[in-house]
DNA sequence: TTGTATGCGTTATCAT
DNA sequence: ATGATAACGCATACAA
C-alpha cells in the first residue's frame, strides 16, 4: 500500500532544495542555467529534480520576471478565408520560425465573435504575452485599437487604412497590381476587366486601384465586379456577370488565384480558350496557380516573409530597438494563362 | 509639465484600494464580481479602477487560483497540410466556439520542429493552460506521450494507433470508406483502384482497409498506389501511375477530395469521361468537391463537430466529469462523379 | 559559490 | 460587508 501522499500537488523548488540538501537559491540558479554553481551542486540538483519530478511553474516565474516569453498571433478572418486563404498558413509558419529560434512561444488566438474579441483583448492585457502580431485586421477592427491602447509591442501584417499608427509589414499591392495589369495589357488585350474582392481591406482595395491606374484612360468601370471574399465562388459568379455584361471581354485580372481559378472554369465552360481567346492573371502564387489548366500567370506574394518580418518587428520592440514599417517585394510569375 | 511619474508600472490592486479608500480584499471582490459588496463600495472601486487604469495581472491570479482558463490546441502537421487540409480550419473554429462559450481562451500552438515540440511540452507543463486538444498526432508523436505524462486534461482529434490511451473523438474512417466503396462498386465498375494517402495516420490507414474490405475477393493490390500527403499533387501522380498500370481502370476511390480533384484532372486530360468511362469518389466533402466538374461524390466529415466534441471532452475532465471516446457519424454525399 | 530574505500581484481565510 | 494577513512558487539582491 502506497504511503498516503497528497495527490495533485506538483513539486516546488522547495521540494527540490530539500531533496538535494541545498537552498532554493541554488536550485533556481541551476534551473536557469546561471553561472556560479559548482559541478557538485549542479548534479545534485539535477537528480533531485528528476527524483521529485519538478517542473517550474510559469505563472510564478512570469509574475516575478514580468515577462512571458510568448507572442500572440491574432487572426481575425471570416470563416471561409480561414480555409481558403493559403497565405495565412505561410504567415503563421514564418512567424513561428523566427520566434522559435528566439525561444519565444507563438500562441495563435482566433477571433470569431465579439465575445472572442473582448476575451483576446483581456488576454493581451493580462500580461500573458510579451507582444502580438495582428494579421488581416480590417479597418475599424476593435482589436487593432485595443492593441494600441494596451501598449504591447506589436506589428500588423498588412496595413488597413484607419489602423492605428503601429509598425506593419505589407506588400505593395497597388504596385504589383499595376505591374501585372500592364503585362496583361501588353499581350494585346482590348477589353480588360477585373474581378475585385475584399475591397474593405487594404489588399483588395489597393489591387483595384493598381488595376485602374495601369489602364488609365482605357479603364472601364463597367468591366469591374466586386465580391466580399477572395474565393473560388467569387470567381465563378464574377466571371458569369462579366460575360453577361461584355461577351467580347478578352482580359481578366482576378484579385486572387482562387478567384482566377473560378473565373477560368466559367470561361472554359463557355467555350472560350485560355489564353487564346481570353487572357487571365491572378494574385498570390498559391497552390491554386498550379492547379488550373493552363497554369496561372500571377504575382508571387512572400507570405512566409511577411510572417517572419512581423515577428522580427515585435522582437525588435521588445528589445528596445527601433522598428519601422516594411514593404516587401513581389514578383510576377508568368505562366500560360495570359 | 506632467508630474514625474514612473512609467511602465501598471497599476495594481493596491493602487486601486488606495484610490478608493478601501482594502485590497474589497477591491478583489468587486473585480471578481463576488457577493457581499455594498453598492457604495462597488461604485467607488469601479471608478478608482477607471482612474488609475487598473488591469489585473493574470500571472499573479493564475498562481494563486492554480488555473489559467485557457486550453491549448496543438497542431502538428507537415507544412503543406496546413494549407491544403480544409478540415483543420473547421476543427479550430468548432473548438473555439464551445470554449468561447465556456469562457475559456483557445490558444493554438503549432509544432514545426523538434525544438517546437519541446517548447510546447514545456508550455503545457508550466501550467499556462488547463487542458489540451491534440489534432492529427501521428503514431509515435512525442507530444502525444508528453501530454499523457504531464497529466493535463486532454483529447485527441483522431486516434492514431500507438497513441496513449486518452479520450479522443474520431470518425469511423474504415466504415465510411467501406460504404462509399460499396456504393461505387454498385454502379457496375469492374476494375476499382485506390489512391491512398497518409498511411501512417489512422485516417489514411483506415480508409485503405475499409476500401479493401469492401472489395473482398475483388480487391487487387496492384490497383492501389500510396502517397504521403492528401494533396492535389498526389492525385495527379497517383492517377497517372494507375493509368499506366491499368488503362482499363473504371473506378477510383481517392483518399481525400483534393486527391480526387487531381485524379480527375488527369482522367479528363487523358480523354476519359467522368463518370461515363470512370467513376470517382473522394473523402471529406470539402470545398474541393464542389470545384470539380462534374462535382464529386464523397463522404461528409463533420470537422466542425470534431473540434466541438474534443473541446467538450477536455472541459468535462476539467470539471471532474467522466469523458469517453466518441466516434462521430459520417454521411455519403452522392453527386455526379460516380 | 551558496544561503537568506524580500517582493512580484492576487486570492482566500479568518477575524471583525 | 469589510479589513488584515497569509499563502501561491519563483527570482534576485545581498550577505556570508
Amino acid at each position: 500500500m502506497p504511503p498516503p501522499r497528497i495527490r495533485n500537488r506538483r513539486a516546488t523548488i522547495n521540494d527540490v532544495a530539500a531533496a538535494a540538501g541545498l537552498s532554493r537559491g541554488t536550485v533556481s540558479r541551476v534551473v536557469n542555467g546561471e553561472r556560479y554553481v559548482s559541478d557538485g551542486a549542479k548534479t545534485a540538483v539535477e537528480d533531485a529534480i528528476a527524483r521529485v519530478g519538478y517542473v517550474r511553474n510559469s505563472a510564478a516565474r512570469n509574475l516575478v520576471t514580468r515577462e512571458s516569453r510568448a507572442i500572440a498571433l491574432i487572426i481575425h478572418e471570416p470563416h471561409s478565408l480561414l480555409f481558403e486563404d493559403p497565405n495565412i498558413g505561410s504567415i503563421l509558419l514564418g512567424a513561428n520560425a523566427v520566434l522559435s529560434k528566439a525561444d519565444y512561444q507563438l500562441v495563435s488566438l482566433i477571433i470569431d465573435s465579439d465575445r472572442d474579441s473582448r476575451r483576446v483583448a483581456d488576454y493581451l492585457r493580462g500580461g500573458l504575452v510579451d507582444g502580438a502580431v495582428i494579421v488581416s485586421a480590417r479597418a475599424s477592427d476593435p482589436i487593432a485599437s485595443a492593441v494600441r491602447d494596451i501598449g504591447v509591442p506589436s506589428a500588423f501584417v498588412g496595413h488597413p487604412p484607419g489602423t492605428p499608427d503601429l509598425p506593419y509589414v505589407a506588400i505593395d499591392n497597388k504596385g504589383a497590381a499595376r505591374t501585372i495589369t500592364e503585362r496583361l495589357a501588353g499581350t494585346g488585350r482590348q477589353r480588360i476587366g477585373m474581378i475585385a474582392s475584399a475591397m474593405d481591406r487594404d489588399s483588395g482595395y489597393d489591387r483595384f486601384t493598381g488595376f485602374r491606374d495601369a489602364l488609365g484612360a482605357r479603364f472601364d468601370a463597367s468591366l469591374v465586379v466586386e465580391y466580399p471574399l477572395y474565393t473560388y465562388a467569387a470567381g465563378i459568379e464574377g466571371m458569369q456577370e462579366l460575360l453577361r455584361r461584355c461577351p467580347e471581354i478578352d482580359g481578366i485580372f482576378a484579385a486572387s488565384d482562387a478567384v482566377a481559378a473560378g473565373a477560368m472554369t466559367v470561361l472554359q465552360e463557355s467555350g472560350r480558350r485560355v489564353p487564346d481567346d481570353v487572357g487571365i492573371v491572378g494574385f498570390d502564387d498559391s497552390s491554386w496557380a498550379l492547379r488550373t489548366r493552363p497554369q496561372l500567370s500571377t504575382v508571387k506574394q512572400p507570405a512566409d516573409s511577411l510572417g517572419r518580418t512581423a515577428a522580427e518587428l515585435v522582437l525588435a520592440q521588445i528589445r528596445g530597438l527601433p522598428s519601422v514599417a516594411q514593404v516587401l517585394d513581389t514578383t510576377v510569375v508568368w505562366r500560360d494563362s495570359a
